[in-house]
DNA sequence: CGTCCGTTTGAGGATCATCAATGTCCGTGG
DNA sequence: CCACGGACATTGATGATCCTCAAACGGACG
């Protein structure tokens, strides 16, 4: 597997950062506040001063696709901030299966680690920017300043969230009703600026099944399914358009 | 389904709390430090003081068997620490299943809101004591305190690899493999002081296929083909004992 | 224009859900 | 103390779904 090359530039310090790189807006952040009135989940949730901190002792890399940035069960040195692209977290089973744990979208943060290893692998899909952060610094950060770990902590909980739809989803034992979901998940994860039936999928069958549990011929197969019944159309293999939006909600509000 | 009572009982202000509930250890978090070396997990990790911080906005409740402490799509007022017992989480689904989310034991945190909103209901499964704090109430501690909201953060992300994890047990094929790996799931949940081969499993069958998204009727027979095997007995309908460790662990370590 | 990788489609075998009936445990009341 | 009832659990038969193996197709790229 290729290991990509990383064209990585140090960021100077805090204090002169903003005046060196007033045009990067820094890291941020996407979640749900915990008691966040309905919707309101778009808004930026870090303050200037927060992306400054971070900006402060972030590294911010550009990756080409495939290229792998960390692999599972190797020291856990760093956490990212995804800023622009798509990539995935798996893990290798011994069965030879690939499992996807993951896909990462602009704001989303991965690298968690445990016992100081990281748990699984990350690789890039598209070509994607990232912001690299230590993570012993990191902490220290979180633990000097609450507001900015609030920040963090809503991260989490949204990602525990996500990850607690996801077993809803590969519970299911329809194989249409599991792409519907991972579709409308998708949907909602990448604010992309395309019509809203558009729903980009940079990712491979093979990947998309092996995130929902199933084999990539049952993935084509459900596509497959979708299109003949004029619910959804995939006009390339990368894109999917919702064509009957009320019959898709239907298969997707069974969950 | 019955309420249930819930004797609760507000617990005095934090001056005063230390010697009128001094047998009260307070609240505890389980969770893997984010560096910790390896092992160290089974230490506490709340210090005395922050224990009686949250002790001062907490009420420690009993609950008995079958009670439901909060629904899901309702007000989340409160947030709750598990001491004593074994709960559940649970989403009933449009399709008539119900789906448990998590099995809650002690140490563990549950409440977690999305939009202001619960988004699972949760039931004592046997008899527990919970300490029930006010969300508005922790959050501003939170807000405060950052060590403490640090063993929170260090909670949640525990819970993550935790929700991941049972993601990658459901999209398994085979019952038996599921069934494996939820046992040694709760083998390490649920700090027994039993001999090491016996898990103690308090929840139902159909709990657990609910858990493990099979019907009831797979789990009987993969309870019976584990048995049949000798790789587990089931000396009665809560209990497991592990007969062939090795062979076991190869059920689960296909993951 | 040809190769390569990813995708689609087909046939056969395995696994699980469902429906149904029987069996077991436990608490209740006689 | 025993009999009864109900909830829970086990076992069997059938049908649906998906996985596997296999082959053909398609676009991207040199």
């Amino acid at each position: 597997m290729p290991e990509g090359k990383h064209a990585a530039h140090r960021v100077r310090s805090a204090d002169s950062e903003h005046r060196a790189d007033s045009a990067d807006p820094g890291p941020s952040l996407r979640a749900a506040p915990f008691l966040a009135a309905l919707s309101g989940d778009t808004s930026p949730i870090l303050t200037p001063r927060q992306r400054h901190q971070l900006l402060a002792i972030a590294t911010r890399m550009k990756v080409s696709p495939r290229s792998v940035l960390y692999r599972e069960q190797t020291p856990a040195s760093w956490i990212f901030i995804n800023a622009e692209g798509v990539l995935k977290t798996f893990k290798d089973l011994r069965s030879g299966r690939r499992w996807v744990t993951a896909f990462l979208y602009p704001k989303d943060v991965f690298g968690l680690a445990k016992n100081g290893l990281y748990i699984r692998t990350a690789q890039a899909i598209t070509a994607a920017t990232v912001y690299r952060i230590d993570t012993l610094e990191l902490i220290a950060l979180l633990r000097r300043d609450a507001e900015l770990q609030y920040q963090f902590l809503c991260k989490v909980t949204h990602e525990l969230r996500e990850a607690q739809r996801q077993a809803i989803i590969v519970g299911r034992r329809d194989a249409v009703g599991r792409l519907a979901m991972f579709l409308q998940q998708t949907e909602s994860s990448c604010s992309t600026r395309h019509h809203v039936r558009d729903v980009e999928l940079p990712m491979s069958r093979s990947d998309i099944g092996s995130y929902l549990g199933l084999s990539l011929e049952s993935v084509s197969r459900a596509t497959s399914k979708l299109q003949r019944r004029g619910i959804v159309s995939f006009p390339n293999r990368h894109l999917a358009r919702i064509l009957d939006r009320t019959e898709f909600d239907r298969l997707t509000k069974a969950v």
